[in-house]
DNA sequence: CCTATGATTTACAACGTTAGAAAAACGGCC
DNA sequence: GGCCGTTTTTCTAACGTTGTAAATCATAGG
């Protein structure tokens, strides 16, 4: 027994044969067609339902030129934010009527260029890429000519469609969380020196714009360098932190992994949270909640993001000519313990 | 600009006009068909560049009844496993030329046959299923009319594919290693009281088989229930054996979340791993490599599992009839800190 | 009972590709 | 130069679906 769309398969013309009408009938009950007598709609499901048969994609794919497919493309599955990314999209797709082809491109900037002339953009209608390795000067590559919509806020000002998160916002809102509970010594765990738009970049001003706005004075001591935002990095950076002697009494972890890794290193030198140090982190991934203590963290919209950036791409697949849109997607301050008052 | 799919692409006959040739000559070239002229080839070549011309996939997929495109039918991207696991799918799948369409079933029964009958099976060649909430009683199900390979043991004995990590050997594995470095008081966490073909009801058969090959007496006290295979769950099951005062020099959990909940919260009563409890668990997912002590783990062979998936599938897909295999991984066991003696 | 009008249905021609058969071109031999 | 066996290329017909335009049907008005 051979593959699905196999010679042999059930097609329209013996629908149509069992049903004595003709194949353009069954489309159009298949379809919906308005102007159908109900007997001859019944006649046809009837039909359809006794031989089971199911639609060859490929013929109207070729015949409608869709395939009804989009392409994802993510850096890695196996980091936590990507996959929940990759979950939420998957699902928005689905409500839609469309099936995503995820692609992972290891973030790596070769790899990131070739997602965008791959074969596989033949057998997708769009693509909702994320990049995390492309850079300003790789502008150019991303003007492609075919429904674009681009996560992420590394690469601005271009012609094409952005869905991102209000990393500046949320970073000063995390921020200000803290100060409101009475912190002024807090650290950022994640920074990425010489960045000036990427994730980490955007989120260190937002909470120097937080502090500045409540006339906390910014000590770059309080700021330690991280490249990769895996938990052991995270309790690398408090470890460091702590054994240099820096007074600190809460942590602002870039992204959770990180907050989480801090969560652990506070934990092995007894230090309690939220008592003597409080934590904090962003993308509230769905370890967060089974933290111990759970953890504060800034939810980025996830949800609204992958809708957003599916309606996008299906208004350009329907041939939308509008102009550019760059939409931001509302973020919020998911409290847990780790910042309890 | 529409898809890309869509009217005004270049197609064959565009590049057969340039070239100076028929149709069939250009599609000769594209497909390596071995009896052309090297000066054809050349001139064909030249005016495929030339018009940037790419091959409609849904046009082949129409005329030769394949897609290229497998399913990966899998519980959650947002589990770790299960993220990895598809992170190698795809890599295997894309040395082989074929493109993979995942698929979530929430670990839902429903969602889980859903899937095997969805009309997205029209796009695929074949399914690689990894079902969760499927018991015997749906095996029926799993008799479909196209290639399918099941991972994962939960149903046995039928018709079809099977590849599967070795659950009781690793398990076995693990419980040895911690007897080697001394251990008599092993714990389990994570069993599923009832089930007697999940992985769980599996891998506490390797732990028990383990016992007895070195005469060390079955506590049914040490082996704790736990359903969800989170990190809380871990340290949830490690709290209630330490607090009813239950004696343990190790912890087997039964997944690395498990574990990594163990190692957390045996970290919060300042117990110290490996010197007084060691701790191992199954998976070896990532961040099994960044816990702090990082975690020894039984490797249950995700790249030998996702490449002899795809090979079974495409051996299915080509129309093999042989006989239905059933394919074991090799497992292996990583030693790490937290079993360091 | 006939005709106009709108509601249904149908025939036919694509969509871009490939399989198979037929035709043409080639190279060597007598 | 004509013939023969290969190579190489072309021709024709699908694959299963849908858009267009035309055909048929039913009904109401005359």
């Amino acid at each position: 027994m051979a593959g699905a769309g196999t010679r042999g398969a059930v097609t329209m013309h013996d629908v149509a044969a069992k049903a004595g009408v003709s194949v353009k009938t069954v489309s159009n009950v298949v379809n919906d067609y308005p102007h159908i007598r109900p007997s001859t709609r019944e006649k046809v499901q009837r039909a359809i339902d006794e031989l089971g048969y199911r639609m060859n994609l490929s013929a109207r794919n070729l015949r409608q030129g869709r395939t009804g497919i989009i392409g994802l493309a993510l850096p890695e599955l196996s980091l936590p934010y990507f996959a929940e990314l990759a979950d939420s999209v998957i699902r928005a797709a689905e409500e839609r009527g469309l099936t995503v082809l995820i692609e992972q491109t290891s973030a790596d900037r070769q790899h990131e260029l070739d997602v965008l002339t791959s074969e596989r953009r033949q057998l997708t209608d769009g693509l909702i890429f994320s990049p995390l390795a492309l850079g300003p000067d790789d502008a150019a590559a991303l003007d492609v000519s075919y429904p674009l919509v681009v996560l992420g806020e590394r690469i601005f000002g271009g012609d094409w469609d952005h869905v991102t998160m209000n990393n500046v916002d949320g970073a000063r809102a995390a921020t200000q969380h803290l100060i409101d509970s009475g912190r002024r010594r807090i650290a950022v765990i994640g920074a990425h020196a010489g960045e000036t738009m990427g994730s980490a970049a955007l989120r260190v001003l937002g909470y120097q714009t937080a502090l500045a706005a409540n006339g906390i004075p910014f000590d770059p001591d309080l700021v330690v360098e991280g490249g990769l935002w895996h938990r052991a990095t995270g309790a690398a950076c408090v470890n460091g932190l702590l054994d240099a002697g820096i007074e600190v009494d809460a942590v602002f972890g870039l992204n959770d992994a990180l907050a989480l890794g801090a969560l652990h290193a506070l934990h092995a030198r007894r230090i309690d949270v939220p008592g003597d140090i409080a934590v904090v982190g962003f993308d509230n991934i769905e370890d967060a909640a089974y933290a111990a203590p759970t953890l504060t963290s800034i939810a980025p919209g996830r949800e609204q993001i992958a809708a957003t950036a599916i309606d996008v791409l299906m208004e350009r697949i329907a041939g939308s000519e509008e102009p550019f849109r760059r939409v931001i997607a509302d973020f919020t301050l998911v409290e847990r313990e780790s910042t309890a008052v």
